[in-house]
DNA sequence: GGCCAGGACACCA
DNA sequence: TGGTGTCATGGC
């Protein structure tokens, strides 16, 4: 139904970057009008940011909250790309994904979830995103699992196909935006269980993977 | 006015 | 290691 192609609605690589850093904890339609003003302001690139003071960038970004985190967070995630990707943020898709994962997860206001966002949307790589909304699902459906978990157990099955892991992602957030209607075969309570079937086949697969 | 939204981090026991 | 407080805005 939503295809790989669009669902994280940025221009360029960075934009997808910048976006996963202002979605944090953020209702997406107030990230919308931040980018804008980014963008508005010619600033949706590293070395604009970069070189921007912080009150300017703090008041751009403001209508997505957290502005004083945010602003320090994104001048640091463009300060590392000049200098370590050469401005480059394809250049992280040219390393192993654990490298690359390593990479961004040392840098302050980049933890797991907008790391894999980075790496699935921004380079293409397939790194499946654990949200709140995928462990929310799993917690009802009885499934208590670490993210880590899920993590590995989603890479499995989906043959760590980043087309296949952006095409799920998108389609869980999607589905969980939505309010079942309790009908026979519903849609979504189909895609649910569906899903967490192919979690639990995953799950095992790679814990035998692991004892091998 | 309260709750929620596509988290991360510092601090403390 | 796990729990808690903090950051902040806009829509409903």
């Amino acid at each position: 139904m939503y295809g790989s192609e669009g669902w994280w609605p940025a221009k360029t690589p960075f934009e997808v970057c910048v976006g996963a850093i202002l979605t944090q904890n953020t209702n997406w339609s107030n990230v919308v009008k931040a980018i804008d003003r980014l963008r508005d302001a010619r600033a949706l690139n590293a070395r604009s940011l970069a070189a921007m003071d912080a009150e300017t960038l703090e008041q751009l970004i403001r209508p997505a909250g957290f502005y004083r985190q945010k602003a320090e967070r994104l001048k640091i995630f463009a300060v590392f790309t000049i200098e370590v990707l050469g401005g480059d943020i394809s250049r992280l898709a040219s390393m192993p994904l654990d490298r690359a994962r390593t990479l961004l997860l040392s840098l302050k206001g980049i933890g797991e979830e907008t790391a894999d966002s980075i790496l699935l949307y921004a380079c293409g790589m397939p790194a499946f995103i654990v949200d709140a909304y995928t462990t929310r699902w799993l917690t009802r459906m009885g499934m208590d699992m670490e993210p880590a978990e899920i993590r590995e157990a989603f890479s499995s099955i989906l043959h760590r196909d980043a087309d296949a892991c952006a095409r799920l992602h998108g389609a869980i957030v999607e589905f969980s935006k939505q309010v079942c209607r309790s009908k026979p075969n519903c849609q979504l309570c189909t895609f649910k269980r569906t899903c967490a079937y192919y979690l639990r086949e995953g799950s095992k697969r790679s814990r035998k993977q692991a004892q091998r």
